[in-house]
DNA sequence: CCAAAAGTGTTGAAGTTACACCCATGC
DNA sequence: GCATGGGTGTAACTTCAACACTTTTGG
C-alpha cells in the first residue's frame, strides 16, 4: 500500500505546490527578464514561467527544472525567493481560463515557491516547453502588469536582487567570460537603478580582487579599446561563500 | 458545485502545505526557541511549533495562528523565511510515527513555510494547544537536534536575524518596553555571536535617533542603577521601512 | 570598603565621495 | 579631425576600531 502510494507520487504532479522563475538577463544596457506567452488568453498575456512540482523532487529542482525545460540551460544560478501564496491569487478571469485550460485540478489552492536566477543572455536558446508556447526577454522597467501575483514576485525578486549584489558578486552570471569593467559597472547600474561614479566603482571591484585582467582588448569598436577581465574563481568562491559587509553603493 | 469546492476548502486542512515557527525570545542572556514536545514519541522529542494550513488563509494568517494558539499572542513581529521541502524530510522514524499519530494524511508530501518571530518572554503565557501537549524555551546554542528539516530551519532563521539586525532595529522585538543599553547591548552580542565593543556600540545606537531616554533609573540593583530608555516610534518605522546601510558590526 | 556594572573621549586608520581631463580607436 | 567611450588621482570628509578609568549603588 505504501509503495503504491509512493509510486504514483513519482507519476503526479502536487496540485498545491507551484514554482516560479524570475529569470534576469542582461544585455549590456539594462535588465530584463524572461517572461512566458499565454496563447489564447485575453487580457495580461505574460506571465513568469512556473510548473507545479513533483511530489519526489526537491523544489530546487522542480526549479531547475522548470529553467532547463524553458532555456535548455543548466547550473544556472538559482536562489530561493520565498513562498507566495494569497489564497485570492486568481483574481482575474483570464488566470482563471487558463488554469482551466492547463491544470487537471484548476481550483486547488496553490502557493508558489519563487526563485530567481541569472543567466547569461547570450546561452539562451528560446525554445517551446510543456508549460509555454514562446517566451521573450522584456526589460524589466517596462513590465506593468503579470499574471496572478507575478508582479508582485517580480518586485521581491528585483529587491532581492538588489540587496544581493551589495553583499556577493553574483553579477557575474549575467556577464560573458570575458567583460569590460564598463559592461560590470552598468550592470550594477541597471540592478541598483542609480548611476555610480565610474572611478570609484573601478577602484572597489578591483580592492576585492575578484577580477582578472586579460592580455586581451576589445577589436572593432570606434574608440578607445576597453581591456577584458574575466573573475577570479578562487576569490570569488570566497566571497560568495563569506559574503562581504561595506560594499554599500 | 464551484461553491461547495470553496465551502470544503474553508474547512479543511491542505495536507501539502504546512508553516513552522522559530519562536525567538531574550532573558536579557541570551536567545531562546520556543519549542514543543512530542509527547509518547522514542528519539527526539522538541520540535517547531508548525501546522498545516487552511486552503483559505494566507501563509501569513497560518503563522500567526500558530502563534497565536501557542502563545496567545498577537500582533508579534514575523517574517517569512521561506519555503522547505526536501521530498525526504521524514526520514527519523519518530517523526513518521507521530504523523502517524496526528495527521490525516501522514504519507503526503508536505513542503513547509518557514518564519521568524521575535517575542517578549515576559509577554508569553505557555499554554496547550492543537499541535503541543507543551512548550518550552530553549537557548539556541544548546539544540543540536529538531524533528524534521527543523533543525535546518533553525540555523537558516539565526543567519536571517543576524542579516537583519544590521540592517533593521529589530531587536526591540525582543525587549520590554523600557530597557537598559547594556540589555540592548547584550542582545545584539548574543543575536551576532561575538563581543562588541561597548562604547562604540552605546555611541552607534545613539546616533540613529531611536532610542529615548526616560527620567527613570533602574532601583534595587547592587551597582550603580541604569538609565532606562524606550524606543522612538517615528525614527524606529522610519528605519524599519527603509533600512540602513553601514550598521556593520 | 568592596564588588559589580554604568558610563564616558580620543586618536589613528580606513573608507567614502566628489570631481575633470587626456587617450586610443574607427570612420 | 572628430566623435565615442576608456581610463586615471587627489583632497576633504566621515566612519570605524581600539583602548582604560571614574562613578554609583547594595551589601
Amino acid at each position: 500500500m505504501r509503495k503504491e502510494i509512493k509510486k504514483n507520487a513519482a507519476l503526479e504532479l502536487n496540485p498545491n505546490v507551484s514554482v516560479d522563475c524570475v529569470i534576469f538577463g542582461f544585455d549590456f544596457d539594462k535588465l530584463n527578464v524572461l517572461v512566458i506567452n499565454r496563447d489564447g488568453v485575453d487580457g495580461v498575456q505574460w506571465a513568469l514561467p512556473g510548473n507545479l512540482i513533483y511530489d519526489d523532487e526537491h523544489l530546487d529542482q522542480a526549479a531547475n527544472r522548470v529553467l532547463a525545460e524553458l532555456t535548455g540551460l543548466q547550473h544556472i544560478y538559482l536562489e530561493q525567493i520565498g513562498a507566495f501564496g494569497d489564497p485570492n491569487r486568481i483574481s482575474k478571469e483570464s488566470d482563471r481560463s487558463w488554469l482551466q485550460s492547463i491544470r487537471t485540478q484548476p481550483e486547488a489552492r496553490v502557493i508558489t515557491v519563487a526563485y530567481f536566477s541569472l543567466v547569461k543572455m547570450e546561452d539562451y536558446q528560446p525554445q517551446a516547453s510543456s508549460f509555454a508556447k514562446s517566451a521573450e526577454w522584456i526589460p524589466v522597467n517596462e513590465i506593468r502588469e503579470l499574471a496572478f501575483d507575478h508582479f508582485d514576485i517580480l518586485q521581491t525578486a528585483k529587491s532581492r536582487l538588489k540587496q544581493m549584489i551589495k553583499i556577493r558578486p553574483i553579477g557575474f552570471n549575467l556577464l560573458p567570460e570575458k567583460f569590460t569593467l564598463s559592461q560590470l559597472h552598468k550592470l550594477y547600474e541597471s540592478i541598483l537603478d542609480k548611476p555610480l561614479d565610474k572611478r570609484n566603482f573601478r577602484r572597489k571591484i578591483q580592492k576585492l580582487n575578484i577580477v582578472m585582467s586579460l592580455e586581451e582588448k576589445q577589436s572593432g569598436v570606434p574608440h578607445k579599446p576597453s581591456q577584458l577581465f574575466m573573475f577570479d574563481k578562487e576569490h570569488y568562491l570566497l566571497l560568495t561563500q563569506n559574503g562581504f559587509d561595506n560594499f554599500g553603493f
